[in-house]
DNA sequence: GTTTGACTTAGAGTAAACTCTAACAGGTAT
DNA sequence: ATACCTGTTAGAGTTTACTCTAAGTCAAAC
């Protein structure tokens, strides 16, 4: 059990993020007596995922649908899921290739000493 | 020499993004007897530039500030432009690298059938 | 016993990069 | 000549993902 700031330490979140993630129900957080949050070993998990989600460019709410899904009904939504999971990769490759055309052509920009 | 239209369909950028970026004084383009814009080849090139490092992430105050400083003096600030040019460079490099553990931790997600 | 520093909330503000609107002008088509 | 399509402008609005502020609670430290 953590509370916000281990939190924040060990994802690199900002607890500011954390609470918003919250506030857009992104993920729930269980709350102790006192009505702070209790983070748990499986919620660094998921954050790390939603981490990993963001940086290769998926929106919040896409995310959010996806977990959402989870959530709601594990089993059923399991193939659509994926399928939002596999049309996330097929990008991020596209976006890797993308990548390394325009490294190609500022690579030949810094070659011919250039001229913006 | 192309017009406003012709350049939108020739780089995929829309009209008012065209227009947005001599606003911010990303470029200038001459304009005939009428106030039209008329574009010449190398904008075109300017332009496919310009895309190819907003792609990258490179924010768009920064290529303004790489592309006056090539128009200003070009021989003085070949060094710098070069540079920051590098250091993009390095930062493609390493983005592509982070993408690359993204899509892994994503594929294992999809092995294992997931649950988020 | 009060100051310090953790936490809480609702809601306002920010930054980047567009994206759109309204209002107008000039040229071609019917 | 009137509709339509191109272009123009200044400036307002949008989206995404935060980021911050103000006002408050609570417990420990000095």
């Amino acid at each position: 059990m953590y509370n916000i700031s281990e939190i924040s330490k060990e994802t690199g979140l900002t607890k500011h993020t954390l609470r918003y993630y919250e506030k857009i129900e992104l993920l729930a957080i269980k709350k102790d007596e006192k009505g702070h949050r209790i983070y748990k070993q499986t919620d660094i998990g998921a954050l790390t995922f939603i981490k990993c989600l963001t940086k290769t460019g998926m929106p919040l709410d896409q995310i959010k649908e996806m977990s959402s899904l989870a959530l709601i009904n594990p089993e059923e939504n399991a193939e659509r899921i994926l399928s939002m999971l596999q049309i996330h990769k097929d990008k991020i490759l596209l976006d890797i290739k993308a990548s390394k055309e325009s490294l190609k052509m500022i690579e030949a920009k810094i070659e011919t000493a250039l001229k913006l």
